[in-house]
DNA sequence: CAGTATCCGATTGGATACTG
DNA sequence: CAGTATCCAATCGGATACTG
């Protein structure tokens, strides 16, 4: 049992690793920030409250599935909150709830950050591009 | 040409809209910090430099395909640099520069964040498993 | 030690069509 | 209007093997 491969003992490290990861918030908030339009939506509904199809309308080109999926995974997490009114047709909206709202704010947060410092980013990017190909 | 079907407008609205994207710094921001292995390396590199091999084992279960596409996507944003000591074999550090530095503070905010409201999340997801249980 | 190159399975997400 | 269900193409990322 003292013989394991390389890969093996990385397997392992992954998976205890990963176990760890699922049970750390930071990692957690991440994943849903990750999510492309996670960001959006909350951004898009910061200001008060939408229906489906306007939240169809601002999110661009985003697939009734993708939209679906996101508002429902927000829902979940109490980010969001759903109402149904049973009217004819039927009407429903989405609106952040307190928490949304709190994390609307540290988007906000990003924001500045990038705003900031995207311009560094930037140059950071044009330097190595073209000391790249100057090292050749 | 005032004929257009959904799957073409949805088509052009995304094309703009993906476009709008792409110059949007919270949203390239956004895209850095959704990648999975970005967050762990800042964080990683936070207290002081560390060598390849040294980060392989911090971030348990990294493939080096994986390590490496992040150090250098990382390095060309200006957010660590990458040090060769020609020695032998050779050696080299990675290391936050100030931009970097500051990037790790967001990441700071983000972990606060998350800590301070997970239990939050957690608990609407509770309510919402078992209520949508309910509801059935 | 610090990578690079290739293959390939898994996940993602868009298109499309249909339903209450 | 507000979704749901299915199919499928593309991308991602891990395993593996090899190099300076």
């Amino acid at each position: 049992m003292a013989t394991m491969t390389a890969a093996q003992r990385r397997e392992e490290a992954r998976t205890e690793y990963d176990a760890f990861l699922k049970g750390c918030p930071t990692n957690q908030l991440l994943d849903r920030l990750s999510d492309k339009w996670v960001s959006l939506v909350v951004s898009a509904l910061a200001p008060g409250p939408l229906r489906y199809s306007d939240l169809a309308r601002r999110l661009a080109g985003v697939s009734p599935k993708m939209l679906t999926q996101t508002l429902r995974a927000l829902e979940r997490d109490g980010i969001l909150t759903r109402t149904v009114t049973p009217s004819v047709p039927v009407r429903v909206d989405y609106e952040l709830t307190e928490l949304g709202r709190s994390l609307s704010l540290l988007l906000l947060a990003v924001k500045d950050w990038a705003e900031t410092h995207i311009e560094e980013v930037w140059e950071a990017r044009e330097q190595y591009d073209a000391g790249d190909a100057a090292a050749s």
